[in-house]
DNA sequence: TCAATATACTCACTGAGTAAGTATATGATG
DNA sequence: CATCATATACTTACTCAGTGAGTATATTGA
């Protein structure tokens, strides 16, 4: 019996691909440096070990996002040089553009590593990703909502659970909502972190 | 070369192997029923699919948690029941009376299932569950904001990443005082569901 | 009658994540 | 001067998380 092939699983966004391929997109690297940079400058966001960092780029290579060449160092190991692939560069850019659904932690972690990368990179994106994300978690607390007013009332803890996240993602448009205004009068953020 | 076995790692927490042994505590069942019974009373907090729901036993009857037995139906594929044994309810009572760190997704997923097996097995642990979650928090807010000082000024995002785990903490906070005032007054979460 | 659904579970796979191992060079410390 | 920690650079081998497809049978309803 043939076994059909998962067809190349979009990956769950919340897993450091998008990072390292950020991280590639602004220059060719090595894997130890990647991890450096990577816990660098987004330490706080990420923690990945050294050798899931090089999971992760084998795995890359293996989905043609990335292409590593060996580099003989003479006196030292040879190291592996990763560049970002046309197809790479592609899908890294499809997710730089994209949104996040309305889970505080994707927020956290995945639209902020988005943020950086597209002001590092793409600036002009800025303002369309605070929007579009301000949109999706309107939207989800309306599903929440909604979907709440559906739940049986005896299922106390499923509503409780509904509930939280409600009360979740309020602080978060907040959050979002200030962004936009930092980024329209300083076009940075550091509004957000000095009070 | 001989390879040391990683001593039966103590299982994120995160992981639904907790709830079914509180299902578990309720009544001995089978597989399915509890897959059912997960989704019915948990569904908005966990999902696990059927088969990660028969993983999980597995793995659970390994450990010794659980005991499963062979059941012979007739006009019926054989089931295996499980039971709790006394190593698994020792476990589970000690998940019980425990504190989450304060990742807001662990209290919402976690706290909330603990909460649930709490009032349904042990209500006289519920406060005392409130109040060192609230401790627990209060800390970690701390934690949060002594770190971000630490952070040098060029890791925005860092220190975006900081800021905002803390903006998302503040309302739990809130959320937790409130069911504190509710199950002193009425013994119950009724309260916090109806605003 | 026959298709959908419910019961009940297994198997094989990918992906997440870690610990430990392999090498070599450099700088600090006694 | 020896040696010991640390930094560079990567590999191997493992467990756990989670999914999708497959197996098997009985019941219900159109």
């Amino acid at each position: 019996m043939m076994m059909m092939m998962t067809p190349t699983k979009p990956a769950s966004n919340l897993s450091p691909e998008y990072p390292l391929l950020g991280l590639l997109a602004q220059k060719p690297a090595h894997g130890y440096e990647l991890h450096q940079r990577l816990m660098q400058d987004f330490g706080q966001i990420w923690y990945i070990s050294l050798s899931q960092t090089y999971n992760i780029l084998k795995r890359l290579e293996k989905q043609g996002a990335i292409a590593g060449e060996d580099e003989q160092q003479e006196n030292r190991p040879s190291r592996r040089f990763f560049r970002l692939t046309a197809e790479g560069r592609q899908r890294f850019e499809v997710w730089l553009d994209s949104t996040v659904g309305c889970s505080t932690r994707a927020i956290r972690v995945e639209f902020l590593t988005r943020l950086a990368f597209a002001e590092s990179i793409h600036p002009e994106l800025v303002p369309g990703l605070l929007e579009r994300q301000i949109v999706e978690i309107r939207s989800g607390i309306g599903r929440l909502e909604s979907g709440m007013t559906k739940l049986p009332p005896e299922q106390v803890y499923n509503r409780l659970a509904l509930k939280l996240r409600v009360r979740q993602l309020a602080p978060m448009l907040d959050w979002l909502t200030e962004c936009q205004a930092a980024w329209r009068e300083d076009g940075n953020f550091n509004k957000i972190l000095s009070p």
